[in-house]
DNA sequence: TCTGGGGTCCTAGGACCC
DNA sequence: TCTGGGGTCCTAGGACCC
C-alpha cells in the first residue's frame, strides 16, 4: 500500500429528523415517528420528511404522501399497533444538531465536505490504511452517540461513490469497509438504482434494456453510455467500475436562492397569489442579504398547475439589484400571463408559485 | 399513493458575435 | 450561391438529491 493511497469516509446520520425528535421527546420513545407535513386527519397535502425505524415498520418512508402515510398509521393502529406520532419539520433545530455533529467530525478530521444536513465525506487518507480509518470512524460514532445521543452509518472506500453506497449498505448504526481492490466487486451485484444519480427515469430506461445490475452495465461501452446519457453517462462507465476521482468540496458558495409554496388549496384567485408571491419575494430578499449577497440579476417564477404540470418562466435583468420592489415586479409580470388565455388557456387551477433569484454576486 | 421545499447540474435551441 | 465554425448568453425543461 502506498502512501498517497485516498481514503474517502461517508457518514449519514440515521433517520435524522426523526432520531431527534425522539431523543428530545422522551415520551415518544419507542413509537413511531413521522417528521413532514401536517396529516390532517389524512387530508393533508405534504410529504413525508423522514420515518423512524418503527414507522418504516408500517412501510411508511421519506417522500411518500403523508396521506399515505396516515392511512398506513391507521391501518397498523386497528391491528393494535401504536398509531404513529406526526411531527411538523423543526428544520433550524436540526440545523443546530448538525452543526454540533460537523463539529466533532471537524475534531478528529480536517477536511470535511458538508455534503448536506445529515451528511459528510471525510478524507481519512491521512490514517494511511482502512484498517486505522475504520477504528477513527469507531471513535466518531463513538463520539456522536455520547455528546449528541444520535447514530450514524458510515461508509469507507477509496472514494465518494464507494463509501457513500457503503454507509448505506448496514442501517441504522453501521460500519461498513470497502477496499480499493473490492470496490467493482462491492458494486456488480447491486441494483443500479443504488448509484447516486441513477433515478426513477434512468432505472426505467435501463430496465427495458434489461439491465437491473451494476453489472449488466459493464456491457456498455463509454461511447455507448454517452450516448445514451449525455456527459453522465461517461461518469457513469467509470463508476460501474468503481472509479470517481472527484474530489470533497469544501467550501461552496450558493447560485441561487429560492421560496415556494403549495397552496391548501388549488386556486385561481389573483389576489390571493399575489399575496403569496410578494411573501415570497420578501423572505427570498431576505435571504440573499442573510447569505452575504449583494445582488441578483435573474429573477425565475415557477408556477404549478393542479395537474402538477410546472412551468417556469424566468428574466435577467440588464443590471444587478438587491431590490424587493424590483423582485415583486418582475416576478408579478412573469405570473400574469397564467391568469389569462396566453399562458392558461384552459384556465387550470395553480397549485404551486415559486420565487428564485440566480446570477448572484457578493461585490 | 397523489405527489414538499430546498437546491444542483445538464441539455437544447435561438440570438448574437467574431 | 445555399452556405463555416466556435463561443457565450438566455430561456425552458427535466432528472436528480436530501
Amino acid at each position: 500500500m502506498n502512501k498517497t493511497m485516498r481514503i474517502v469516509a461517508h457518514l449519514d446520520m440515521d433517520a435524522f429528523f426523526a432520531a431527534i425528535e425522539e431523543r428530545d421527546n422522551p415520551r415518544f420513545k419507542g413509537l413511531p415517528i413521522v417528521v413532514g407535513a401536517d396529516p390532517k386527519s389524512g387530508a393533508g397535502r405534504g410529504v413525508v420528511s423522514t420515518a423512524n425505524y418503527k414507522a418504516r415498520e408500517y412501510g411508511i418512508h421519506s417522500a411518500m404522501p403523508i396521506s399515505t402515510a396516515w392511512r398506513l398509521s391507521e391501518e397498523a393502529r386497528r391491528k393494535g399497533g401504536p398509531a404513529a406520532v406526526f411531527m411538523g419539520v423543526g428544520m433550524r433545530r436540526y440545523g443546530e444538531v448538525s452543526g454540533r455533529v460537523m463539529a466533532i467530525l471537524r475534531i478528529h478530521v480536517p477536511i470535511v465536505e458538508e455534503a448536506s444536513v445529515d451528511e459528510a465525506y471525510l478524507d481519512v487518507s491521512f490514517t494511511g490504511s482502512y484498517e486505522k480509518a475504520e477504528a477513527l470512524a469507531k471513535k466518531i460514532k463513538q463520539s456522536i452517540s455520547d455528546k449528541e445521543r444520535l447514530t450514524a452509518s458510515v461508509g469507507i472506500g477509496p472514494n465518494k461513490l464507494i463509501a457513500k453506497i457503503a454507509s448505506g449498505r448496514h442501517k441504522p448504526d453501521g460500519l461498513t469497509v470497502v477496499r480499493g481492490d473490492e470496490a467493482e466487486a462491492f458494486l456488480a451485484p447491486l441494483p443500479i438504482r443504488e448509484i447516486p444519480g441513477i433515478g426513477p427515469k434512468t432505472e426505467e430506461l435501463f430496465l427495458k434494456l434489461g439491465v437491473r445490475l451494476v453489472q449488466d452495465l459493464k456491457k456498455y461501452s463509454k461511447d455507448e453510455m454517452r450516448e445514451m446519457l449525455g456527459k453522465w453517462g461517461a461518469d457513469l462507465y467509470e463508476k460501474v467500475r468503481g472509479r470517481d476521482a472527484s474530489p470533497l468540496v469544501e467550501e461552496w458558495e450558493a447560485k441561487s436562492i429560492g421560496e415556494q409554496e403549495t397552496f391548501e388549496q388549488d386556486t385561481k384567485d389573483l389576489h390571493f397569489v399575489t399575496e403569496r408571491l410578494q411573501a415570497l419575494a420578501r423572505t427570498v430578499v431576505k435571504r440573499l442579504g442573510a447569505g452575504g449577497f449583494k445582488t441578483f440579476r435573474t429573477v425565475v417564477l415557477t408556477v404549478r398547475f393542479s395537474d402538477f404540470e410546472t412551468k417556469t418562466r424566468s428574466r435577467t435583468l440588464e443590471t444587478p439589484t438587491d431590490s424587493y420592489e424590483t423582485l415583486e415586479f418582475e416576478t408579478m409580470k412573469l405570473l400574469l400571463p397564467f391568469f389569462d388565455k396566453r399562458e392558461n388557456p384552459r384556465k387550470k387551477l395553480i397549485r404551486l408559485i415559486g420565487v428564485r433569484v440566480e446570477k448572484l454576486s457578493k461585490q
